[in-house]
DNA sequence: CAGTGGTCTAGACCACACA
DNA sequence: GTGTGGTCTAGACCACTGA
């Protein structure tokens, strides 16, 4: 890295790279091969600076792409933090089903199955899979407030996810789990909105007619890689409660 | 602004506010007064520097943070734009709807009716306008690839869009509309999205059975002082489109 | 070529947290 | 007090654009 600081030029010949971006990859990096823990303190700045070879200024900037990221936390006074994938931050980053009247809250969750599946076409192609693999698939209810709202699935690739036919219990929040057991850290997710209608299994598990229109929401959600991990489809209940998009 | 370059004291005693931001809220101000245009070049970031008696990396921090909020478009080698509400970013900040098979798509739109109303308790309330102020109301179909998809209806605060009766005609980008005719650019938006069934006079404009699944998508757009200036309620068919939201 | 924004550096000082 | 991140400055050089 450091080869790089007086002469550009090599790397220009291969595409220029700013300095900040390459400190940015390395560091992300150490996030991905787990040398870097979710909720540890990272070095100063000073100290990054002083080990890589540029100035604070560039480690600063890498630094505040990773934190826009949602990768980093900083505390002015504390340190720099790996971003632990928490409870409030799950919940405002993405969980975006509200009450109508009130403030966000974290949902409960109730597991109906777990088994290990052969990967049927859609989830084989979302999750970029060969045909026939095998994947994890859950099923659970998920209540605000009480009431039961949310009827979603998940599935897995059974590859990324060893041993989680051991697993004692499927916690609320899953993406910590991933994290915790697996090292497998979400960094960002694309969702697909429809409205449609429940059937009979929708109604019984929601509580509502069967045919009351529902929200459906396909989420795939992908790892710092940048490969889907995790497909969830979601029904929701949007009577009382709404999906919340902001558009900046 | 120069006062505070070596005497931060007196800001400090009324709570302290980096000098970065200070800036920013006087370039943004010169947008609100319209005394920068959209699509306008700005002037460079040494001539702002020497104007406003800051260093040019404080003036780059503020045009930075201004440029991440869409409000203006860095060009190396050109210069600094104010972002106009183009049909191409228009498309991507505020349009969601995109057809399941294929790349994002501007609609077409055909004005069904368009009249001065008093505003409804939920308009008013939503607008935060005072209770029986007047609205111009707006419906209109919207296809895409040819196939209705869209009927919304748009309601505006008459207060902020006189003469609105006066229009020949209502074009496709009203946030264009709304900044080139009144000088009222939108900043950001909110979209609260629930699944509802289609009535008959929905069914009759999306060309499908009644009781149909629809996504009803509830949008208040905000000005850049942050004040409501539209409010839109779209019922969208999503049998071959879905609404995307990005996670990230 | 001149002028723009983009990168990188170096150093000073400020705000904040904690011991 | 010490150390952290946050702000601000100043200046050098690079990459891109259009005349």
């Amino acid at each position: 890295m450091a080869d790089t600081t007086s002469a550009g030029t090599a790397e220009r010949a291969f595409g220029f790279r700013p300095l900040y971006q390459q400190v940015r990859e390395s560091l992300v990096r150490r996030l991905i091969d787990g040398s870097w823990q979710p909720g540890q303190l990272i070095p100063s700045e000073m100290e990054l600076a002083r080990e890589i070879g540029v100035s604070q200024g560039t480690i600063r900037k890498a630094l505040n792409a990773m934190t826009a990221e949602n990768l980093l936390v900083r505390r002015q006074g504390h340190g720099t933090y790996v971003a632990a994938p928490e409870e409030s931050r799950i919940l405002f980053q993405f969980f975006r089903l509200v009450p109508d009247s009130g403030e966000r809250v974290f949902p409960t969750s109730r597991i109906l199955s777990s088994s290990r599946e052969r990967a049927t076409r859609d989830e084989a192609s979302m999750l970029k899979l060969a045909p026939n693999s095998s994947v994890w698939r859950i099923e659970r209810l998920r209540s605000l407030e009480g009431d039961v709202m949310i009827a979603e699935s998940l599935s897995l690739p059974a590859r990324r996810f060893p041993g989680f036919e051991k697993l004692e219990e499927i916690p609320n929040n899953v993406y910590r789990l991933y994290s915790e057991r697996w090292g497998v850290t979400i960094g960002k997710a694309t969702e697909k909105l429809k409205a449609t209608s429940a059937d009979t299994a929708d109604a019984a598990h929601l509580g509502c007619k069967p045919a009351t229109p529902i929200l459906k929401v396909t989420r795939i959600a992908f790892d710092l890689e940048g490969n889907p991990v995790e497909l969830r489809i979601s029904r929701c209940l949007t009577e009382r409660s709404h999906y919340l998009s902001e558009l900046r």
